[in-house]
DNA sequence: CGCTATTTCTACCGATCGATATAAAAGTAA
DNA sequence: TTACTTTTATATCGATCGGTAGAAATAGCG
């Protein structure tokens, strides 16, 4: 009668009726290779049927519709893609955190199997008319892990570990937009070389010591 | 017979058959306001008749269609609210160009009567497959601007205005990824408060005196 | 074997997309 | 006026959009 969570149960534990074809998993992660490539709205639904091998109603029945795919993918980008922005604020130092953020988004870049760009920024920054909701929740996301973020320089400036005159959420907003314009750049066809260099000179500046 | 530039001549100087009622400058200039919100692929044909107050067969007998429409949008976004950014490179130093890049940025982000974000990060990073050709535009019109940045840098390194460790093209890339990560910011309802945190810190952290 | 539950497939829905055919309206030029 | 040119408004084009109805197919359960 109504469409509930699917993703919570093992690959293939209905225990009656016609036995589901595809995995689950596997074409949630090539919705998200689509999604990360085209965009939400640049996505059709044929693109990602196409690129999932299901059929569309297969895709209603298992995710609901094209907005709670997307959110479903964007779990997975987050789990997965954006693991070492958690990792990252783990790290003893706020130059440590700014090297695993910066190093981490670079790899993520430069690895050549998966598309350039941030998922986050190409939906929160894609503002059609239907998109406006999945904007509103990319962004909502993306305010949490910025105010942990703000958190972190705020222990490490406390702790002595960041000179006195820098304002951690500024500096926050400054790393934030660093790894924004990171992705742009990857997803506007900048050369590894120019995406090392930004890296690079990046952390040369971060205030430190 | 074929679509021609029409934008050339003066808003009505047509000597002959019935005058245009409506003005290509304001025109294009609503049409500029619907791209700068919605995006290219966002922006309906309806969205922007309406606000253009024009009708669909008019549009296209006046700018041949959307993505020529959305080029001379583009040419007027340039000149108009990119005009800092040319000037920017007349700085004597390289901090002057920066701090006029930062700052006429903040400043048109702060400018309360337009549309947050960029046009050339919306172009660049909305991919659908419609929005190709404009992802390509915008990314070759960039590509020149970066390279004048590259240049002016590399001058000021060789004045000895910039410090001899620094790299003329990271800093760019740099900068670069700061303006576009304010935009990207801008657009995602950053508080003007933190944008200025990201400006001010930025600036503080440039290199060299 | 039915009976029920679930998925799969084909075909299709109304809405909207960008783009146009057509002809009336409004001007200049003769 | 008549001829010609260009813009206007209406009405629509085929394609595609996200989303679904309905029946056949495939399983467990009695």
């Amino acid at each position: 009668m109504e469409a509930i969570d699917i993703l919570d149960d093992k690959p293939c534990t209905a225990t009656k009726g016609r036995p589901r074809e595809f995995c689950v998993d596997a074409a949630l992660a090539a919705a998200l290779h689509v999604f990360w490539t085209k965009g939400y709205e640049g996505a059709s639904l044929t693109d990602l049927t196409d690129a999932m091998g299901v059929t569309r109603p297969s895709l209603y029945a298992a995710f609901g519709n094209k907005e709670a795919l997307f959110r479903k993918a964007l779990d997975l980008y987050e789990e997965e893609k954006l693991a070492y922005t958690r990792a990252a604020l783990d790290q003893p130092t706020a130059r440590g955190v700014a090297e695993k953020l910066l190093l981490g988004g670079l790899a993520n870049q430069l690895c050549g199997d998966q598309p350039k760009g941030c998922l986050g920024v190409i939906g929160a920054v894609a503002c059609g008319a239907e998109a406006e909701s999945i904007r509103t929740e990319v962004i909502a996301r993306r305010a949490s892990s910025h105010a942990a973020l703000v958190d972190r320089f705020e222990r490490a400036k406390a702790e002595g570990d960041l000179r006195a005159d820098v304002d951690p959420r500024g500096l926050t907003s400054f790393l934030v937009a660093l790894m924004q314009g990171l992705a742009v750049q990857a997803g506007s066809g900048a050369s590894c070389d120019d995406l090392r260099r930004l890296v690079d000179t990046s952390l040369s500046l971060w205030p430190g010591r």
